[in-house]
DNA sequence: CTGAAGCTTCACGAATTACTGAAGATTCAG
DNA sequence: CTGAATCTTCAGTAATTCGTGAAGCTTCAG
């Protein structure tokens, strides 16, 4: 087995380009990369050269996000997490909250301004454009679901 | 009128959330906002009271990311600048890099610990889930260009 | 050709963000 | 019930990012 820390590093560093938290795309890349089903915090914190409570906070994050998923304990010790199976999915189609709230901010653009002028027409061509992806992503995840249960 | 600034600042905020650069938000904002085809620099950056240099950065960021696109000189001073009218298509369309990314390290890392390991299972997922949509964005995209043209 | 206006680049300093370490909370074994 | 192991929270600090201001470059008017 090569290096494999090295190349998961390495996607981490481009979600956190991306935007994610550093230490969460740390923390989910590790998860991803991992040759057990799941890890404890300490276990990540080893792995990750962080203290616990940078771990602690990421995982947060990450649960929060729906991207990692607490595991009840197989054995019976401390919490154990898990990169969620749908992980990529949600990161994807979670942007909702995001979409969402860009149709709300062009609608309340409109209303400052007026759908005829520059601007509103600027504001309404944002709107319709989020509008249809707002309809579209969702059916998109669907599709990939389906796809999926077939094989 | 209602005071734009607060609601375009609002919105700038939202995308600098979401990992974009709070001055790049801000000019991409008040390029949206704006009640005149175009902007100079000069005028962007008095309405972010924000310096030259500052404004500079901006603008070529989004420029690149083809959010923006500087207009030949409609009168004949200095550079103008707006908004592409298709500016929110490429900023969701232009994650194809990301995606890209994503695709080919899952495929590195699949190449480094082999398919049949429990990291490869993961990874295999995130690399049909990203395949998966780095071949229906375009097509979401192009339907929604058609729906466009034919209002 | 010369000067002025505007844009770009860059080094430095300010502001923000992220991590550590320690103290407190929680859970479980015995 | 008590103690040990692990996790969480938080204050302080380290690191990073971001913006300013100044200097240099480019373009254009005269």
């Amino acid at each position: 087995m090569a290096e494999t820390t090295a190349t998961a590093e390495h996607l981490a560093l481009l979600l956190t380009e991306s935007g994610m938290q550093r230490m969460a795309a740390r923390a989910l890349c590790a998860l991803l990369y991992a040759e057990q089903e799941t890890m404890t915090a300490g276990e990540l914190g080893e792995r990750l050269s962080a203290s616990a409570g940078a771990v602690s906070g990421a995982l947060k994050t990450l649960v929060t996000l729906n991207l990692v998923e607490r595991v009840p304990a197989p054995g019976s010790r401390r919490e154990h997490y898990r990169m969620r199976a749908d992980g990529w999915a949600v990161m994807t189609g979670g942007n909702n909250r995001l979409i969402d709230a860009m149709v709300r901010s062009a609608e309340e653009g409109i209303t400052a301004v007026g759908e005829d002028s520059i601007a509103g027409r600027r504001l309404a061509e944002m709107r319709d454009f989020y509008a249809y992806i707002q309809r579209e992503i969702p059916a998109l995840i669907e599709r990939w679901h389906q796809q999926r249960r077939v094989r």
